[in-house]
DNA sequence: GGTAAAATCGAACGCTAGTTCGAAAATTTG
DNA sequence: CAAATTTTCGAACTAGCGTTCGATTTTACC
């Protein structure tokens, strides 16, 4: 039974992975230098390559990891969502998974939003298909919503969809864990998205 | 009468400004190189040191045109506002003219946006001034509305000027000046917060 | 048009970047 | 515990960085 024919280089591997998400984050793309990488993983800059065989293939790794762990999370709550739920609900528990997995990734996410224009273009291109599978799970929660008449026909759900998911990205550089909870923030958000600030008319 | 003591060399510096914005905003802090913004400029990269004396110097005055281009072209709208303008009116001019100033100086923007969270402390925290006091004309704004209750008296002002910030900024990632225009974004983007999604119910 | 000033060049500086690689240390295996 | 393997080190390499500065060209003025 050879359950772990990885164990010493797993956690190195990590480690460099982790440290590589906040420096690149702290310090862009050019700016993160492999010395203070490795540094921060508790190694020598030599030792990286070990691992990774190119600064390139570390960036393209810290990309994969902040996007697949959004896209997994939203898919992993939409599916454990009722099938009956609304579209309000489906709304409501998308802004709350967004909101937690960049927060609770925050290293990875904002390395990810802050240095996917920096990267070389060979490298951009290819995470650009994965960016666009997630956009199209967003319009679909929307379209759905809109087609079971929960939102209103007018409404413009392209646009709709890129200001929601400009609001939530901006809550990774602004967020910080202890003032607010994520609940009242996505809870607010989802409020204001789907009911506006307008005071109702009274008549 | 000397009205322009300062002809080549202003030119020159203007240029030289322009083509450090681009690069920044391509290239983050650490990546953009003396050497490509100067040949961006169609300089010598010693030459770029009679119009700015440093690396810093030159990411600082790119900073602070991004950000009071913003400002100034708030102020300006807000202020040639009607006195007895509604909350409304002023909110989707205020989108207008943030979107509308962000294209328009798209890479000094995009430079301030992308780069900020890359350069110095020293010139960081010189600029954290700067935009705490544009967040402040926002919730001016909204608390304003508030209290002439054209919006919700439960609605989180603060929540929402996080919402609409983060998503008016984002535009300057997607926008692409010919398929929609600005006014399409920023009337869809106020008619969203405003009156939101839902569907109104029907009795 | 000649001359003083403004603007640009181009070579050089010290430094640090990403990367390589053989030697050394740490770990696993029999 | 010894041998084999995995992992890390540390020194070295080339390339390119920001910056300096005297020489050179371009511009503005009388």
């Amino acid at each position: 039974m050879m359950t772990k024919p990885l164990a010493k280089s797993a956690v190195s591997q990590q480690r460099v992975l982790d440290a590589a998400a906040r420096v690149f984050r702290d310090c862009g793309y050019a700016g993160a230098t492999m010395r203070v990488i490795a540094d921060q993983a508790g190694l020598k800059a030599g030792s990286l390559y070990y691992h990774y065989k190119s600064k390139d293939e570390l960036i393209s790794a810290v990309l994969d990891l902040g996007m697949n762990a959004t896209i997994g999370a939203l898919k992993a709550a939409l599916a454990g969502l009722p099938p009956d739920a609304t579209a309000r609900q489906r709304l409501e528990v998308a802004f709350r998974t967004h909101v937690t997995t960049i927060i609770a990734n925050g290293d990875y996410s904002l390395a990810t939003s802050r240095v996917f224009g920096q990267v070389p273009e060979a490298i951009r291109v290819q995470h650009e298909k994965v960016r666009d599978s997630y956009g199209l799970m967003w319009r679909e929660i929307l379209t759905s919503g809109q087609q079971r008449g929960e939102f209103r026909a007018t409404a413009n759900l392209t646009l709709a969809r890129l200001l929601i998911l400009g609001a939530l990205n901006w809550t990774a550089e602004w967020f910080k864990p202890g003032t607010r909870s994520i609940e009242d923030v996505t809870s607010g958000f989802a409020a204001i998205v789907m009911d506006g600030l307008a005071a109702p008319d009274q008549l």
